[in-house]
DNA sequence: AAAACGACTTGATCAACATCAAGAATTTCT
DNA sequence: AGAAATTCTTGATGTTGATCAAGTCGTTTT
């Protein structure tokens, strides 16, 4: 009897309104009522355990996902066995854009950690922003913030060294991780240093050369994934480019 | 009096329905009346001339815009001076749709030769798509094809010698100006080395060389912007990768 | 037409990062 | 717990493509 009174942790959060990501999340800057019929169409199943996937290349698409704890990575599979990682997920972050085109995955994700999702059948989604105006902006929104985060990768991958590149995903997780309310200096990242470099167009020896550097420079503690974030100021200036970070250092 | 009925070139076209590029743009898979009512929301100004901005980073977004002749270079302008670029857009091609986000361009768009567009100003086309679901339907599949489009690019950034970026770049204007009534084998480029090699992470220098040696392998000639392609095929393996391509050669 | 400028090409050298190789630390399996 | 398998680190060497430098070709200016 008592027993039915006990509220799961799933429970507690199976509504969006209850939900601490809503602010990051598809609802984000939804009224209630808007929220409610958002939350009314969406599915949470169990969790992933890691190296589940939670779709591969080549399957049809039917949900956007949204990752609600965990993390998950995206890639594609290319034709020589090899794959090229296209991300990190976080909870809040929603993927499947890309499986819209054709209604069909034309990447693969797997969870990195024990991982639950927010499902989204995207045809009821389709359905519900032609009739809710600020859903649908929200959808432009989220897929143009895609694009956006895309050609900032492309720039990545395409101008900077590799040191620049480091910098740039230990800040990226610093800043994503502040957003959710963790340490923005000490974290865990839950991926290989092979899949940090795939990631970053690198080799895994030049990943754990630089990991050894920036420490040497007192720029950050690493030890396997555990990461502290020491001067996150000059790690700003190493993504900037060039000689600025140098000037930096002579200042501290 | 006759000049009252002289039909200019500008007005023949004036309209989706009459335009041989309906089936690549967005009206693309909509019903005559649903392409009537977009063309209605639709604005055509005068061709802008090479060197024109069609917008620029920091501006105010309105408008999506698709290129009806001639073509444009995205690119985005970083800190120190330089530039990256994003993309090269023919007609039909879409652009502008990295600026939903926040209402402002993040990037700057401009002419590489006369070029022609047609604007969507969004506020409409948003209220539009709201009551007509294949709109709808049709603006987020632009969007997520954008999005493949985009980490196709991350892998070629990532993983890809500069034989096969080149081998790729070249393909893919084959292919568009297939699909444009043009011929496949035999074109013009309408950017500059350079552009060719800030698009594709390489040095100026290196897309000359790849140039100089594709040719000396019988696999193109080219002579400054022109290009005839001799051997598509042998430049798909190349795009493959690794030894794909020798495996060819001996074939031929 | 001459001069000046920019785009492209070609060669020589250099550097960043990949690759190869081996060993250390961790995790997983039994 | 011990063995096997990964993952990570570190060092030595190699290669790709960048950079530097000079010259050619083509276009624009005067």
């Amino acid at each position: 009897m008592t027993s039915r009174k006990v509220v799961s942790f799933e429970n507690i959060k199976v509504a969006c309104k209850n939900c601490s990501l809503a602010t990051l999340c598809l609802p984000m800057g939804l009224t209630p009522d808007d929220v409610e019929r958002l939350d009314s169409i969406i599915k949470r199943g169990r969790p992933y355990h890691r190296g589940d996937h939670l779709y591969r290349g080549g399957d049809k698409f039917h949900s956007l996902r949204v990752i609600t704890s965990g993390s998950v990575k995206t890639y594609s599979p290319n034709e020589d066995g090899g794959e090229q990682v296209l991300g990190f997920h976080l909870p809040g972050e929603l993927i499947g854009l890309d499986a819209i085109q054709d209604d069909c995955h034309t990447c693969s994700a797997i969870a990195l950690e024990t991982t639950a999702v927010c499902e989204i059948p995207f045809s009821q989604l389709e359905s519900l922003s032609a009739i809710m105006p600020s859903l649908q902006h929200q959808m432009y929104r989220l897929l143009s913030r895609e694009i956006g985060q895309d050609t900032e990768m492309l720039t990545l991958l395409g101008k900077k060294s590799a040191e620049e590149r480091l910098a740039t995903f230990l800040l990226s997780f610093s800043e994503r991780f502040k957003q959710r309310g963790f340490s923005a200096s000490d974290f865990f990242l839950s991926m290989s240093r092979h899949e940090i470099g795939n990631y970053l167009g690198l080799a895994v020896e030049t990943v754990s050369r630089l990991f050894t550097r920036f420490q040497d420079e007192n720029l950050l503690r690493v030890e396997r994934k555990h990461v502290q974030l020491l001067d996150i100021p000059r790690l700003y200036d190493i993504v900037q480019g060039c000689d600025s970070a140098k000037s930096s250092q002579s200042r501290g």
